[in-house]
DNA sequence: ACTTATTTTTAGCCTTGTCTAAAAATAAAA
DNA sequence: TTTTATTTTTAGACAAGGCTAAAAATAAGT
């Protein structure tokens, strides 16, 4: 069993993993925890005493097998109880994160199976993440960022990068939302921004935006 | 914001107060929460710098009207969670304490608010215990120990003082729960064992049973 | 009232997880 | 290849919460 500072740990490195060639480096993992290097230092010398993460001074660290699939596992009940809190409490997608911060930690097995089975056995949270399975696998899909299709492309979006309440309310103004139907009209090549057709609305998007949504080309 | 260890300090002395006449003693707190008293002494101290309980040198604590609030909160939090268990994920009342003392420390106002409306506001627990409303109050109920009544009254089983898995089992296995109508149909007195009548069946209750078991007289 | 037993507090130590400041290693620049 | 900058680790400290052992109060017995 493992803490709450040690799931978060080994949650923030899974993530860092994804997005980065080789191993992840000390600072990186500070930054994104809010903390510090030396603090960083610390844990994953104990982590890796655990056998969770493989660790060589000066080098950065890589989970092993049974880090990944803890780190999946407090990821997959995170992304569940999003789902509970949006499908079932009805809020909102911005709201549920920090909510999900603290229920992830719950420690219960059978808690999460009835759950999963409760919401349908969902396959993605309500950011369009995939829930990883039982045995911290994700089916991936493929999906690209908006900022990659050109002038012309169809797409559906199926997920967002960045998860700020702001940029969650931002779309919604725009009526954008998991499995909203867009179509590039056009893309501005000096500073990436695009007009972009939703619905029979029309709109400006900028590259920032652009590059914080997932969509799949139809 | 208060942390779990406080939380669940508050939570015991509320309960212990309950039953005590006076202050709540140093080592009763330690044998409920299976602690050392010199560590419930510096927990003590510390609620009482906090204003959440008034403290005096070996006389024993009693909770500030904020602390009594916090505590129920916990209690609200608690119950409400157990509800949304049975209710909702098809546990079984003898399974979810445990999950519950875990939840019950998940801050998040308005993911109570959402649950409470999510369960229909229920009054009671899954074991017939009442549900602090948000400001800290409980309507009290007046419901008597089984073991009170005499030959012949009936009552309907409001609620368990116990609530340790194996007595919950044990009661199940006798098909009584709660909102079980009984019947007293004798008692005896050298060992406080009563036979009773619950649907067509009749059987043997120990003094135990008996005294650990809520009804009201009907 | 005096002695013994129990309860409660204090003093000192430990673990977890954090921080700052300084040292060491690696990477970048000249 | 030196020198400089950046990254990472170590050393030492601290707060929260816990424990053990010893001292101090209070309660019980005689
Ligand atoms: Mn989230
Ligand atoms: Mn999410
Ligand atoms: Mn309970
Ligand atoms: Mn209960």
């Amino acid at each position: 069993m493992f803490s709450l500072a040690e799931e978060n740990y080994l949650k923030t490195i899974y993530h860092l993993e994804q997005d980065t060639k080789g191993g992840v480096s000390t600072n990186s993992i500070a930054d994104k925890m809010d903390t510090k290097p030396s603090s960083v230092t610390d844990m994953v010398q104990k982590l890796a005493e655990k056998g969770m993460l493989s660790y060589k001074k000066y080098k950065g660290t890589t989970l092993t097998t049974k880090g990944r699939k803890t780190a999946a596992g407090v990821i997959r009940k995170h992304r569940l109880w999003e789902v509970f809190l949006v499908d079932k409490l009805k809020f909102h997608w911005d709201e549920v994160h920090e909510i999900a911060e603290q229920l992830e930690h719950i420690h219960s097995e059978e808690l999460i199976t009835r759950l999963d089975k409760y919401l349908g056995h969902p396959d993605f949270d309500p950011h369009g993440d995939p829930i990883p399975d039982k045995n911290g696998n994700v089916k991936k899909t493929e999906k690209k960022l908006l900022s990659e299709l050109t002038k012309k492309q169809k797409g559906v979006c199926v997920g967002v990068k960045e998860t700020s309440s702001e940029f969650l309310q931002y779309l919604d103004k725009r009526n954008i939302t998991i499995g909203t139907k867009l179509t590039v009209l056009g893309k501005e090549f000096f500073d990436g921004s695009m007009i972009i057709q939703v619905g029979r609305d029309q709109f400006f998007i900028s590259k920032k935006t652009a590059e914080n949504l997932y969509v799949q080309t139809t």
